[in-house]
DNA sequence: TTTAATCTATCTAGTAGTAGGTAGATATCG
DNA sequence: CGATATCTACCTACTACTAGATAGATTAAA
């Protein structure tokens, strides 16, 4: 695996255990068995690492939701295979959403990393928009913004509270709703 | 004002805003117009102030919610005085909920600080069960969960994406479903 | 094909600045 | 006097970041 994806996999790792500030350019290259300033080859300044961070996951995240509708499965099986993907990551990898991580530290983030989760979150309502629509549901943009406010909250809370009750419950309350 | 108070609410602001590690002793100095040093006086060490932070933070809020309480309202208004606390601070003051902020942190944290994280959730869960169940919701510890989780996710998102309707919808939701 | 030039990815060695934290002097006040 | 609170002055460790060297691979020209 080339270096720019192993710091980019090492980097994500942390932030979303620890947040944008807690992950040093140090700890890193530590990690992957480099000097620290190798990682400057690769990400001159640590806001060009946090951003291409949070494109990648976005992207990844755009990816994968494509992949779901691309299986002409109902509205009701796309949103479930939605929560899916942030309940895999909790539950086998113990790892928080990066941009609900990196959303709680907005204001001290760089600009150009906190415009990316910007985007991450309004292409994930957006999705979740269409599939509400397509379900025929009233105010789909409401729910669409419900939805993934009670994931990221209910997997940030869950987390810290050693608790993953909190976070069913509200995977439970989330697929309920659709029937 | 003693100065253990003006750290105290200097560094609630800023880490409410830019999370525990974006936040320095050096800046918490400089705005108060005294030396770093002197800040060791009141808090040795940072989890120290951590701690003593998020705690009294908790208290106060707890403080709060027995005081909404005591006014012997329904507990369909006691929940909306409940959300009105989260709205207040994020609308009129632009600030997440602290625990929200450090939460997303969490495994980066002095334990002694994530501890009182938790025990602010747990405090904030248990309240909210036993006002469901008082309206003789079924499930009321699961409801609970479910209404932290969305206020608390809503909050952040809305702060991230600077659109306000996130929160709106997520409070409306939660008082809508009251009746 | 050999030679020369360029690119890639790392290194060593360093910068200035900041982090949390400490020791001990000093001022203020009941 | 004694307690409280602040100061100066410092420390060690770490931060992001840079300059310049180097070894090895790749490419281009003679």
């Amino acid at each position: 695996m080339d270096s720019a994806t192993k710091i980019l996999d090492i980097a994500e790792r942390k932030m979303r255990q620890t947040g944008y500030n807690a992950v040093s350019y140090r700890d890193i290259a530590h990690e992957i068995g480099i000097k620290s300033a190798s990682l400057h080859y690769h990400f001159p300044k640590k806001e060009d690492l946090g951003k291409a961070l949070v494109q990648r996951y976005s992207d990844n995240f755009s990816d994968a939701l494509s992949g779901l509708i691309s299986n002409n499965n109902s509205p009701h099986e796309n949103i479930a295979a939605f929560v899916d993907l942030y309940r895999h990551e909790l539950k086998h990898r113990k790892l928080l959403c990066l941009c609900a991580v990196l959303g709680a530290e907005a204001a001290g983030l760089p600009e150009c990393v906190s415009e990316q989760v910007n985007e991450f979150f309004d292409r994930n309502i957006t999705w979740l928009e269409n599939q509400y629509e397509n379900m025929g549901v009233d105010n789909p943009a409401n729910k669409a913004k419900i939805t993934l406010s009670l994931l990221s909250g209910a997997m940030t809370i869950s987390a810290v509270n050693h608790d993953n009750s909190i976070f069913d419950a509200a995977v439970n309350s989330i697929l309920n709703d659709l029937r």
